[in-house]
DNA sequence: TATTGTTATACTCTATAACTATA
DNA sequence: TATAGTTATAGAGTATAACAATA
């Protein structure tokens, strides 16, 4: 390198806070990509992902669900969800049966092996977002997770009010 | 079971706040998802998006920039940043030039159209993001983004670190 | 040897269109 | 007519590999 130092190579920690700051979109899929690479870790080797995990953790809450409940709940596509369920099938994690009440539809249930698999990864999911978060404090963090999920309602009623409107 | 009426259709608004609160992943992902489909709607027509004004707001900070700076502030491979930096060449919104150190590298700036495309498209970006914000309190909204600030930055320290240790 | 820009190529993710069986 | 699941296909976005010029 040289010695007299020339003109500073701009830095990431330098240009970040002074360019983006009430860049929201930027700050978003910045913060989600991070954190989808730091999850790949606890996923590495079996083709799963948190994707995967939070669908067996809906699940296992509420059993019995249609696909399209499920894609409405996760914001995917039929077609998408469709993968998704083959993934999980196809590795015994959960199983499709007939909707009681709806021959159309399937109703979608965690296997042991789906809940025996959730609870396997749990742990190292809980761990790796507190690893995320480390720069926040206790509080801060709650805090952040109440308020994406107020976003995340409110867009969703907003869009609701919208569509009854027509 | 339910009495008379059918097995009640799970709503978007009953599971999510029950299935999902803890799971900071899936509303990462949605919330950054949801932004961006809003945001589509500021850019329709024109084929350009909110990471292009992104780029073209950092430009406007700080001009002179390699595409490897721009690549590693974006978090984007090099041969994305080079697809994107042809599609604002070709629109005349930026322009490569030699750089005066390195010859290897471009000096990227801003073209007057530039400067211009960024201030037409500003309000309506800043009022889609407070549109998208409504839900939350103007001292929400600002700590908010001083929170995905923290955990970018926290990420890239950590990251660093890391590097350094090998 | 390593890095910058570039090109060509492959891969991943997701959506669109069309079909079937039910409602 | 509309909806649930399914299948095949296409598109967008991104990364990998290789090369030339320069450090």
């Amino acid at each position: 390198m040289t010695s007299i130092s020339p003109a500073p190579r701009p830095l990431f920690s330098e240009l970040l806070p002074a360019e983006f700051t009430g860049n929201l979109s930027f700050l978003l899929a910045r913060t989600r990509q991070d954190l989808a690479e730091e999850m790949d870790a606890v996923f590495d080797g079996d083709g799963l992902g948190i994707r995967h995990y939070a669908i067996l953790s809906l699940l296992f809450r509420r059993g019995g669900l249609r696909q399209t409940d499920i894609a409405a709940v996760m914001s995917l596509d039929r077609t998408t969800t469709m993968k998704v369920m083959d993934e999980l099938e196809g590795r015994g994690l959960l199983q499709r049966s007939r909707h009681s009440e709806d021959r159309r539809a399937n109703a979608i249930d965690l296997t042991e092996a789906g809940r025996a698999w959730r609870e396997r990864h749990m742990n190292r999911v809980l761990e790796q977002e507190q690893r995320f978060l480390s720069s926040l404090t206790p509080g801060e963090r709650t805090l952040l997770q109440e308020l994406l999920l107020k976003l995340v309602s409110g867009v969703h009623q907003r869009r609701n009010a919208d569509h009854h409107e027509d």
